[in-house]
DNA sequence: CCTGGCACTCAGCGGCGCAGAGTGCCAACA
DNA sequence: TGTTGGCACTCTGCGCCGCTGAGTGCCAGG
């Protein structure tokens, strides 16, 4: 029963309802939208949205509220991204240009995005597992001691210390590095395993111990460091809702200091389009008044990683989704000039 | 006129009105701690405190309440620092040496005291300058593009690109990197710009101009990079206290994002020694209803970095205090112990 | 199917009055 | 001079009351 007038007075209600942050009644609506119909049709329309559960009353007497259902049915068929105006654009790639290294970068993505939508963001670091090596670098720092730095595309440094079983030799550590190095480098970080299985083969017995020490240091920092960091920015807007404070901001406080927490709500969204993810759809039940808008960004054609923002389920989806978009391929842009 | 029973009238205060977070009057301080005078003869004395600028009263008929005048005689002469628990101290260990790498002891050392002072924590990374050099590396990854890096004691890593005016060849590269380590090693940054002033001297003309951008390249590093990092957690924590909520939380989280904010207030004290910083002594005028508490911590003898946590100004000063140190130093050890 | 009319509901707000905690002051006492 | 009990006074906080107004559901007529 959902006629196309009702999914524009369903669409009216979002709209007013995140701008006054009111429920919405059926006089108000006629009046600043031109429905061309009176206020009691308006209210038969509304007590079928009701009963459709698009909308709630708080309590009897007054106005309808959006539920999440109704949010996500406006955000899937009602709400276009809204474009950002080009002095924005503008003063985005301005902002991002200044940036001196990947830190820096991603950085001033998170300052960028909280301003820009008012609300928290979050930004991820790029994944090693999806991005390239770019270079291997190994140094020793005692006979027995190996210092592994690896280089991705995106910028990003590890370093680990290996404790060898053996010594290795200083022309066996420069050959190693040669090899590591030509088979390597420019390569997927899930095709390095394969890459270098055979590598210990080239090298004397005695030293063979140590070099497959290196290597399975080299893979084992490839896997477990795809433990991704993120960043978070704006926190401070959560306090620009001021209804029933604590109870709705701390929960939010607590689930952002989880990073585990943050980074399934950003990985569940596999691809790179643009994810938005509605109240009670947040597995986390301290978001359950929450929505998150995240998409993936990267130097190339494909994600590497997520960034997003995390907002009250009353959040001007249009508006932020069009923030999020934009700063992702600026992002984006930025990662792949260098 | 602040005789020894006054000084005990105040501690009581402060003390009931921590306990509590409500203005605290005469006869219930009579009943909460022995003072041995009858409740008329505290308020002789409540008055006199308050004439002196120690305690006030929200309102005529209310109790009284420490000013910031009142918590800075308290914490100077009034309060001692509460040593922690055995089994607490056990805990801290034991979480801090699960940690394996710097970043993972940061990560910890925030969490471990958010959640131990049940405040917010602040962790500046170990900072550069007052560290010293455990390793530079030099990478050619083009014939005149090279990169830096530079491994600290603290195992803090730093890295950057240099763009050469000139080719550098593969064994000058190797010479540079021989030369620099045996003069660096395990020297104080600030000795660094001396030691390596004639080395480009030793260089071929041709090489030299490299050789200096390398340098200078270096220098910067260490001078630039001195720009610290800090990590925060427990901001959840600042839902703790309910009274004119966004008033109050909202200048915290917004100073809490601004690093530069939190680095003068950590810097405010030089030395190791615990400082704490009470209302309106902080500068910054979000900070004037918290209290910072922050001693510095290093590997060895001399502090690198600073931690600390950030209160409501109504805290359990001797708790935190202790609570504070006991970190800074289980810290300095992990440290000390790579 | 739309519309105007009508009775009903209920949150929010201001006013009122009470209870209780706390104070300042004073006179008496050691 | 310092301590104490007594007393009158001052407020905040809380619950109660009743009003107002926005908003609703329903119904009968177009």
């Amino acid at each position: 029963m959902l006629n196309e007038r009702r999914l524009e007075v369903l669409r009216a209600i979002v709209q007013d309802y995140v701008g006054t942050e009111e429920p919405v009644g059926s006089k108000a609506l006629t009046e600043r939208h031109n429905l061309q119909v009176s206020p009691a049709t308006v209210r038969n329309d509304m007590a079928a949205l009701e009963e459709d559960g698009y909308i709630a009353q708080p309590h009897t007497s007054a106005g309808r509220v959006p539920t999440d259902k109704g949010y996500r049915l406006f955000v899937d068929r009602l709400a276009g991204v809204k474009p950002l105006s080009s002095p924005e654009r503008r003063a985005i790639q301005h902002f991002l240009d200044g940036a001196v290294d990947l830190d820096d970068v991603i950085a001033r993505t998170v300052r960028l995005l909280a301003q820009l939508t008012r609300q928290v963001a979050v930004v991820q670091y790029p994944s090693l597992s999806r991005s390239t090596v770019r270079h291997v670098e190994l140094l020793a720092l005692a006979p027995a001691r190996v210092m592994l730095v690896l280089i991705t595309d995106t910028g990003r440094v590890e370093q680990r210390m290996i404790d060898c079983p053996a010594p290795l030799g200083e022309t066996s550590l420069a050959d190693l590095r040669a090899r590591l190095n030509s088979r390597i480098v420019g390569q997927r970080f899930s095709e390095v395993p394969r890459l270098v299985a055979e590598l210990p083969e080239a090298f004397v017995s005695e030293e063979r111990g140590a070099v497959s020490t290196v290597l399975s240091s080299l893979l084992e920092t490839l896997v477990e460091e795809t433990e991704e960091r993120l960043v978070i920015g704006g926190t401070a807007n959560l306090t620009r809702f001021p209804t029933d404070f604590p109870l709705t901001i701390r929960p939010v406080l607590e689930a952002l200091e989880e990073q585990v927490v943050m980074l399934r709500l950003l990985g569940e969204a596999r691809g790179s389009e643009m994810t938005v993810s509605i109240g009670h759809e947040n597995a986390h039940e301290g978001l359950t008044s929450t929505s998150v808008v995240s998409v993936g960004y990267g130097s190339g054609d494909e994600a590497v990683a997520k960034l997003g923002v995390v907002g009250p389920t009353r959040m001007d989806y249009p508006g932020t989704m069009g923030a999020v978009r934009a700063v992702a391929r600026y992002v984006g842009q930025i990662l792949a000039e260098n």
